[in-house]
RNA sequence: AGCGGGGUAGGGUAGCAUGGAGUGCCCGCCGGGCUCAUAACCCGGAGAUCGGUGGUUCAAAUCCACCUCCCGCUACCA
């Protein structure tokens, strides 16, 4: 049986999930459930990035231990993804026992290659950001995001043999060109390896809450490095069932983490021998009307209450419909309302309104030629699945929604009686039936009512096909409510 | 500054690699049809000097040069 591993980014848990967040878990989600459609062994990961000095403090703030306030900050990300009726297979948290061994299990593979060394780190410090800039990232010689002063400083420090690896990464990218997907972000990553690579310092001497450093435990582990490891660990790194699931099939990030996933990440794993993923996936992101999408402009937007507003399943109907997943875009409530009310209520909502009224009135057995099946394009939906493009494969789903209601029209079924009724009702029901198993990754919930309307149980990519129609199709409630 | 991406009707996009009538899609607008359907559905129409200038060519949204505007990345900030 094909296998397929996907994993979400682990975000970093210094808030509760916004729409970024909420994105990428959806897309992965839908991509998941895709792939179960067709039969796969899936394994779909999401988690938790919980080390770091700001979680720290945070936790100091409020007299908590660290690990009291990153499971309090956990639990919040997976109720979030239970609202909006996320699939993960596994959850990992970097701050579990079982990773933290693993990173470390890691690092010392990386020292038994040779590839790690003691040397010294310098750079520019913002002492009231605690945070260090490289030369290039100073805007006048000062710190780019407070404009204050910075300071030089020297630390000693664990380096990571980067640089080794330039050539070997330009002949994984040129041998392998889905890995840098998509490729209008390629070139970046290529150019920049060209260009040169620095060794990456990979321990912190100040930062006590991460895992600490194997060969010289007084410090820590950078927490990339970390990080990166978890998606080792959320699939129980050397047991039976991640040996079956490694390589992972693609890893969704945002673009602004994708130097680490396509560069950094790679390197670690020739260094520890280990086999690279077959994809990273850059996405876009999200700006809100108009505006990027910042707390001190106030326009966060809060997937629980957008679930809580328009149901999970338009809402992730929506954040894979309005834009490319690779490309940028812009939320607003009133573009959500138009797609809710042109697209799911018109077209499809619509659509399934119609057969089943028509169907209700109709007395006979159901029967006849497929004359719609020449409008499913499901070979297309199927390539742009397997090219990563969910919002793509809507489009030609979509197109099949059209092409039916304009079967409604040219066959006006309403002045039609016996066989040719039949007939066509026939093509309405089985687009119904077929467009309920190809809407279920995006809106799970909407497929479920809509089978039981049907009186159909749930199918698979194989049953998208006409065939005899054997449900037992009965009015129900409208599938989605309009947004007046 | 370096590297990368982009500027196509009111808005959003596809097309560009392999040049061939401004060709497509979604929203909005105008008109018509239908009456099964949540005034939903279907058909038709208006609307674009394809960012600018110059070049190559019989022919340029598409190729080349320059200009201009917008955006992203720039590694120890996750």
């Amino acid at each position: 049986m094909q296998k397929f591993y996907i994993t979400t980014p682990l975000y970093y848990v210094n808030d509760k999930p916004h729409i970024g967040h909420a994105f990428a878990t959806v897309t992965a989600d839908i991509m998941a459930r895709w792939h179960r459609l067709n039969g796969e062994k899936v394994f779909f990961l999401t988690g938790t990035d919980e080390h770091g000095e700001k979680n720290q403090k945070a936790a100091d703030a409020k007299g908590m231990t660290p690990q009291q306030y990153v499971d309090g900050l956990a639990d919040i990300y997976k109720g979030v993804w239970k609202d909006l009726n996320i699939s993960y297979d596994g959850f990992v948290r970097t701050s579990s026992p079982a990773h933290e061994e693993a990173a470390s299990r890691f690092v010392e593979l990386m020292n038994k290659s040779g590839d790690i060394y003691k040397g010294e780190y310098e750079g520019w410090y913002c002492i009231p950001d605690e945070t260090f800039f490289t030369d290039l990232q100073l805007v006048d010689g000062r710190c780019p995001d407070c404009g204050r002063e910075v300071k030089k400083v020297k630390e000693e420090s664990y380096f990571f043999k980067l640089s080794e690896y330039q050539q070997r990464l330009l002949d994984h990218y040129a041998s392998h060109p889905q890995f840098l997907s998509p490729e209008l972000r390629a070139d970046e990553i290529k150019n920049r390896v060209k260009a040169g690579l620095k060794d990456l310092s990979i321990t912190r001497a100040a930062i006590k809450w991460g895992v600490p450093f194997p060969l010289d435990k007084s410090r820590t582990v950078y927490v990339w490095v970390e990080a990166l490891v978890g998606y080792l660990s959320g699939i129980g790194w050397r047991s039976k069932e991640s040996e079956a699931l490694w390589p992972a099939d693609t890893h969704l990030v945002g673009k602004e983490i994708n130097w680490f996933h396509a560069v950094v990440w790679p390197a670690m794993l020739m260094s520890a021998g280990l086999q690279i993923p077959k994809r990273i996936f850059a996405h876009g992101w999200w700006t809100v009307d108009g505006k990027k999408m910042s707390k001190s402009v106030g326009n966060v937007v809060d997937p629980v209450e957008m679930v809580r507003k328009y149901s999970a399943d338009t809402f992730r109907y929506f954040l894979v419909r309005e834009k490319p997943i690779s490309e940028d875009g812009d939320f607003s409530e009133k573009a959500m309302i138009t797609r809710i009310n042109g697209e799911l209520v018109a077209d499809l909502g619509n659509l399934v309104s119609r057969t089943l009224t028509l169907t209700g009135r109709f007395n006979g057995p159901i029967a006849g030629r497929p004359e719609l099946e020449s409008h499913l394009r499901l070979d297309k939906i199927t390539e742009r699945m397997d090219r990563f493009d969910p919002f793509g494969a809507l489009e030609e789903i979509w197109s099949f929604v059209r092409a039916s209601n304009k079967y409604v029209n040219e066959k006006a079924p309403w002045k039609l009686e016996g066989a040719e009724l039949s007939n066509s009702l026939y093509n309405l029901l089985e687009a119904c039936r077929i467009l309920s198993i190809l809407v279920s990754p995006y809106m799970p919930e909407t497929s479920e009512k809509l089978n039981a309307q049907l009186g159909v149980s749930p199918g698979t990519l194989k049953d998208c096909r006409f065939m005899e129609w054997k449900g037992n199709a009965v009015r129900g409630e409208h599938l989605f409510r309009k947004i007046e």
